[in-house]
DNA sequence: TAGTGGTCTAGACCACACG
DNA sequence: GTGTGGTCTAGACCACTAC
């Protein structure tokens, strides 16, 4: 039955499964309520909750498991941790490497900063600076500004006691989930900084990708620059 | 009405569907026949032509227009062209930058580049080199290898004549559709070659981007090595 | 055996494009 | 108006998982 307001009643029930999603009413890794549930609850029929989850799954925020159940997704989870770091050995399986925490402090957000979070030059911010490591070699130097008002009390020592993704980090304690990121891609020469961290000579070429990553709303809450050196690891894209 | 080997009807579907797609049935630009029609043709019901058609729609190889039908896409259309060029300008709006072909010629196949088109080592490819250039400025080389098979009569003059995208001439003349690609990103130095056909300092930091691209049927027809030059342009990624 | 997601159908009606 | 894709429903049955 349409409703007063013109969207498809499955955009408006999926509008209404992401809301309970974001107020932390079904928590990442656990299952919800079955479709014929859903349906009941929202008065529509079976194949309407059906479509608007499809698109939920479409954008990974939830995944089905045939007869289990549809599961909030979670940055725990090996298939999820990928979609985020790009980086692949030229030989071996992808992994994950080990994280070095440098610095961890709160400050005002410079101009340009501001500017990608969408807050005002000034306002909050916390600045992490890290060094991945994989195999033994110092392969990612990451500078990392986050939103001040969602990242109350993440120190230095959180960071580094964590064993896992950031993202995992970021979702357990402090309830903000990623959901996508949109990433510039350039060739940089290395300063006397990175190259000092990263063991390569000054000047020589390292990936620059700058990301900024939303959560629920499109609401961005994440500038990331990360320096990569791509010797032994390819940035893996796929076009379709 | 399921079949007797066992994937979903619908599947089937499109499979069968994806095969009037390769034999040229109904060609890029045109209209394929409605749900209805397609729905009687295979003697199934509308829905399913539809699920049939959703996949093929998300993965690019037909769009569908409301009030007006389902067509096959084609590499002329704006919307398409961008999905394999990621190169955007810092300033203004993504663009096609001018082609100056150095070379297109025939030639067996080095190992490396057998193995990545998985034919063998010294069957028959075509090579073309080229540089592409935005607002006056070089900013990409491009090494590309060609299954010969596939490219009979491909010469620099028709690469120079061409104006366009050179995926719309591989569809147009070839009838080679390339649907998806598979990217290799690092970070290089230029050497002579490069920094003499880019007008870059030798050593300079370039994107190198080693793409293979892949018709129907996930067959591989096309390696391309590209050198940016990404001072004034960056390499645009969305995750998600 | 019961519960979940996955497939398939048939039919009604809506939104959009075009003549 | 006619034809297209888009939405919504109701109901049947299949495939997978767990107990």
């Amino acid at each position: 039955m349409p409703s007063p307001t013109f969207s498809p009643l499955y955009q408006q029930i999926k509008a209404l499964i992401t809301r309970s999603l974001q107020s932390g009413e079904w928590k990442p890794g656990e299952m919800i309520p079955s479709e014929m549930e859903l349906a009941s609850r929202y008065k529509v029929s079976q194949g309407t909750v059906r479509k608007a989850i499809d698109e939920l799954a479409a954008e990974n925020l939830v995944a089905r498991r045939q007869g289990k159940g549809t599961f909030v997704t979670t940055h725990h989870e090996d298939v999820v941790k990928f979609r985020f770091l790009r980086l692949v050995p030229d030989e071996g399986e992808p992994h994950y490497g080990a994280s070095h925490v440098l610095e961890c402090k709160r400050l005002r957000a410079p101009a340009e900063i501001a500017r990608l979070l969408d807050i005002r030059t000034g306002d909050s911010v916390v600045q992490i600076r890290r060094v991945l490591t994989f195999s033994g070699e110092s392969t990612v130097l990451d500078e990392i500004w986050l939103l001040g008002a969602n990242f109350k009390g993440l120190t230095a020592e959180k960071l580094t006691e964590w064993k896992g993704p950031m993202y995992a980090l970021f979702e357990a304690e402090f309830g903000t989930r990623m959901i996508r990121a949109s990433e510039k891609i350039r060739a940089v020469p290395a300063d006397e900084t990175a190259a000092g961290l990263l063991s390569v000579p000054v000047g020589s070429p390292l990936l620059s990708v700058e990301r900024v990553s939303y959560t629920y709303g499109d609401r961005p809450v994440e500038v990331r620059r990360g320096l990569y050196v791509t010797t032994r690891h390819y940035y893996q894209n796929d076009l379709s």
